[in-house]
DNA sequence: TTGTAAGCGTTATCAT
DNA sequence: ATGATAACGCTTACAA
């Protein structure tokens, strides 16, 4: 470590006091205390060399950036000046240091690149830069493991708190935080029987109501493009609501009518295709993210099926290509900027000793357009 | 602040050591000596504490984390069991004060929900997570002043190195960067004669030859769905591009056949709209980014125009609906994911020491596809 | 191999 | 309103 070589008795005592403490008091020519040879051995300019060359302790510099009603008016804008003219930019470790406030919020997401975790991040990252926080960010690639990895090196960076996705963490996150009393919120889902605190969708009832809306249209036959419920806590609320909405008729799912699969729009058409195959096919699709609804919509077309006459196809978020398509997309509406919004306020709150420590349901409305109808006749 | 109440002579002084001393040296029984009463005044336990428990100093403790080569068998396992027992946490603002380093990078990007952005974000991630660094991320919403001040937060915040967006940035960032000589790289741009490094494609040179290979299929009536220049250095190097193929040949574009939006389908569709209203219409329209692409494509469809016989349609980025909508879209593949990994690559490598300072340029790859096709007849 | 203690750049307490 | 200085929790030079 530079300026550390000989063992120093005081630091005044390193730095010769001569000519310098002359210039102190002068009036405009500040320039010339910018000369190298004032900030001798010290690598970056830091509080005390504002201090020093402004002529008052460092006590009073930390005041006038932090509470500058605390300082004169005089001190303080000779102190700002000479913070510019230095380019005096205050270190964050030291001051989380001694404040032990970082000004910081982590979040863990599965995946940066889905659109409904971008908008949520996009969402978050607004709302904490204009309350003054930094987002750090992590990505756990739905798997638990490192997900427990990264939150756990977030909270080492000295994160304030925690957004995760999801209600089912890995043990040791679960014990990780409760162990530490880190403050975070589980979000996209919405099932106030978890242990923390969750602001998002309730998974399960959005997809049970969309369910409920085809039988209500008349369909029985229904087909399942899924998305995988391993590590997903989401998907898997979504089947369950969709199964308890068609158990609720006593409707069964063929088994040879369900694919399963993760994400993107050619993968849609795969599992579409594989659904579709067995005769007599669904009358009902229900699919389980965007692209693959997206993708299904798609190979439906391509195959010559007449939605929604033969076939209602509807899906789950609503990116704006669901509404653009040529037959636009019945789906279900959820607000991740207002989950990203919400995530942030909360945990802002929290951190200033206010809002109470309470649970938010974002509203999932279902969209209904083109791609859903009665069930056909036959 | 907590614990600074009375000042204290030194730290050993403030606690009774009593009974810990004989517990220390105890084989098993550690659990003992997780008693609260233990890390009495101390909110969170600290390498003290683990060095005070296992026995040792401090110094050896962070030895023991940092370079367990030199520490002995017999303490490093002794002190790793201290440390999982109590539930230690290295603090990272007091390691980051301590080493001057923070292990942490800062991303400045215009916007996270973009397709291209949010592809390189995550390879970004993956690959400073991987060694060892963080990512903090913030945004611009594609204002220079918003860019330098986020810039200048999260140097404050101790940011090692800096990814930003385009090579053009406001002069007080420029400066900042410089003078404080901040490392950084200018990425999704590729043009060497800029102050620091690049990386990304080159952006002129892309459109130069998409539009170029327009020119060779016999188009010479031409249409822009452009992405507006405003603070968008890339999109005005794309225009440039495209306007340099054509005065090499001579062929002029008629300004009622230029359109000029931001971002979306449905924002596509209107500048599509509009730049074929005035007949005859261009029998080529190129597209300044992907989603402007697709709502061009899909607005085409709409209005019954045959593509590519009586038109082309090309666009920038290319995004899975590219190669899946009914006539897949000819368009300019740029590798995000090369783009953000090579950053950080880059940003590592030179803060471990090694590589070079030379700028990279990403392929930029013409994927042709059925939405082009030669002039028609007429 | 291990210990001692200075030092990292701020903030905050206490005294003036 | 201002100053002096301990403290924040770690790392590391130097001594043993």
């Amino acid at each position: 470590m530079k300026g550390r070589k000989q063992k120093q008795v005081g630091r005044k005592a390193a730095r010769p006091a001569n000519v310098r403490e002359a210039l102190v008091r002068a009036k405009p020519p500040l320039e010339l205390v910018l000369d190298k040879a004032d900030i001798e051995g010290r690598v970056n300019v830091g509080l005390r060399d504002v201090a020093r060359v402004a002529g008052v302790s460092t006590a009073t510099v930390s005041r006038a950036i932090n509470d500058p009603r605390l300082v004169s008016e005089e001190l303080r804008t000779r102190i700002d000046s000479v913070i510019r003219h230095l380019g005096w930019v205050p270190d964050g470790a030291a001051r989380a240091l001694a404040t032990r406030r970082s000004a910081t919020i982590g979040a863990v997401f599965p995946t940066l690149t889905h659109g409904d975790f971008a908008r949520a991040i996009q969402a978050l990252q607004d709302e904490l830069t204009q309350k003054g926080y930094t987002l750090l960010l992590a990505c756990s690639e739905y798997k638990p493991e490192q997900e427990y990895r990264q939150a756990r090196k977030l909270v080492e960076r000295g994160v304030e708190a925690l957004i995760l996705v999801g209600e089912a963490h890995a043990p040791e996150l679960t014990d990780f935080l409760l162990t530490r009393k880190v403050l975070y919120v589980n979000s996209f889902v919405y099932n106030p029987k978890t242990h923390g605190t969750c602001i998002g969708p309730d998974n399960r009832k959005a997809l049970y109501r969309l369910t409920k809306y085809l039988i209500d249209l008349g369909h029985t036959r229904f087909g399942l493009v899924a998305q995988s419920t391993l590590n997903n806590d989401r998907a898997q609320a979504r089947l369950q609501g969709v199964h308890d909405a068609l158990a609720e008729r006593g409707i069964a799912i063929q088994p040879s009518h369900v694919a399963e699969g993760y994400w993107g729009i050619n993968e849609g058409r795969q599992l579409f295709r594989r659904v579709v195959a067995n005769k007599p096919f669904p009358t009902a699709i229900i699919c389980g993210n965007a692209y693959l609804t997206v993708g299904a919509m798609l190979e439906s077309q391509a195959m010559g099926i007449r939605v929604p006459e033969q076939m209602s196809i509807v899906g789950y978020d609503d990116i704006e290509i669901m509404n653009e398509l040529p037959i636009p997309i019945t789906t279900v509406r959820v607000s991740s900027d207002e989950v990203g919004r919400r995530a942030a306020r909360f945990l802002v709150g929290r951190l200033d000793g206010q809002a109470p420590d309470m649970n938010f349901e974002c509203e999932a409305e279902i969209i209904a357009r083109a791609s859903s109808g009665p069930a056909p006749a036959g």
